[in-house]
DNA sequence: AAGTGGTCTAGACCACCAG
DNA sequence: TGGTGGTCTAGACCACTTA
């Protein structure tokens, strides 16, 4: 307890007081000096508590006015979107994936604006389903600009994920992400195995490497057996 | 440009390198020591670089060891779940909310679970359709633990949003968050002035202060209005 | 002008890991 | 034992804000 770094305990204390409710949201908390005289450390170290603090968004500051508790109010929360490999694994699951099709297709529009293709170019496509416990937990629809990964039609994504595959040959600069609720159509229900329609949770993932966008993917689970977690929390 | 701060040169310096694949995955980059001989700058600046490129997830540190590039496999992207005022008003649009409900009454067994407290004991309950331009975009239905904002009920939601309202009663301490895919049922279609049946997007969002578990709701989206967005890039 | 945060230096001691 | 990262110090100069 007491062996803890100093920037740490500093940390602690802000964070003890604004719990307490000592202080409150948009008030001011002590300056770098002040705290240093406080609790008998060099600048640089209390302004490591107030740094560190602002960047996990507890605190928010501004040159020449001071530091201040942040105001929950604009806080965002984040949510993780995980490789479901790794999720499956994490929670003892028996992960395992079933390749139902690996091919090169022509471009429709909408696939060749998403790669950055021209319309109607070969693109590759893979549908892979995702278990756990050999049940379907959700099915990956991935499209690869073949100009920055033209050996993907020959992998083996039984033994590494495509998105293994893919870091290694065009390490990933950039990612974005949609999340949206859809209805799956007959094609999607049989890959899930889903008797009745249900909603689904679609994330939308294209990914970018330094010379390009290289694939786009769509990741669709059932909405019934599986969500995605966010945790925010004042610990740290 | 060039009036960078040394430390920003040094991270766009190994950004640039990972970028262009000549420091691949897991593959060492040079030291404190190297990067401060190299650079021209005190240890303190390099170490600076690396260690915010490694908050960032960009690199890996273990002491004794050294530093190495990220491996991309294991990096998780994150999502926002935002303020939904915010988002209305950032995007130029006109936000409005109806209050539905405002009423204290008897938790059933989830709802007293969900918020900590005795089963059948009275809780408050409110509904509100967040709306952009006059259009409804979202429904919250959130139930209030009495005991840590006993005047929720008098409180005028078309001002101040339940959340605002609540970080300034009871500040927050913690939140979790689960999103799902869902099938609305009759009313809240009704609330968001669906046609048609649609699937939404449900987040459910726990939160705590000091003293317990504040408050537990439901938000639900359109999932054809609504969509989440996550955002991972190596600019920073 | 005084106080704030933002950047930077040139040292220091320590814990950890390798050969 | 030597190199690495982790912590810390006691100064310094600057840009910014408020009075």
């Amino acid at each position: 307890m007491t062996d803890q770094p100093k920037f740490a305990q500093i940390k602690q204390h802000i964070i003890d007081k604004i719990r307490a409710g000592a202080w409150q949201e948009n008030q001011r908390v002590p300056s770098e000096n002040e705290l240093s005289d406080q609790f008998q450390v060099s600048r640089m170290t209390a302004r490591r508590a107030l740094s560190e603090l602002t960047e996990s968004g507890v605190l928010t500051r501004s040159q020449g006015l001071g530091t201040f508790v942040a105001s929950f109010k604009s806080q965002s929360s984040l949510l993780e979107i995980r490789n479901i490999a790794d999720e499956v694994k994490e929670r003892g699951g028996n992960y395992t994936c079933i390749v139902l099709s690996l091919e090169s297709i022509s471009a429709i529009a909408p696939i060749a604006i998403a790669l950055g293709v021209e319309m109607d170019s070969l693109v590759y496509r893979s549908i892979i389903v995702h278990n756990e416990n050999d049940a379907p937990l959700q099915v990956e629809e991935r499209f690869v600009n073949p100009a920055l990964a033209p050996e993907y039609l020959q992998q083996d994504f039984s033994q590494t994920t495509p998105h293994e595959y893919l870091t290694q040959v065009a390490p990933l600069t950039e990612a974005r992400h949609t999340v949206e609720a859809i209805m799956p159509n007959e094609e999607i229900c049989q890959w899930l195995d889903m008797f009745n329609e249900e909603p689904c949770l679609q994330v939308i993932r294209r990914t970018w490497s330094s010379h390009g966008i290289v694939s786009f993917a769509r990741l669709i689970s059932s909405g019934s057996k599986y969500r995605l977690g966010g945790h925010l929390t004042f610990k740290k």
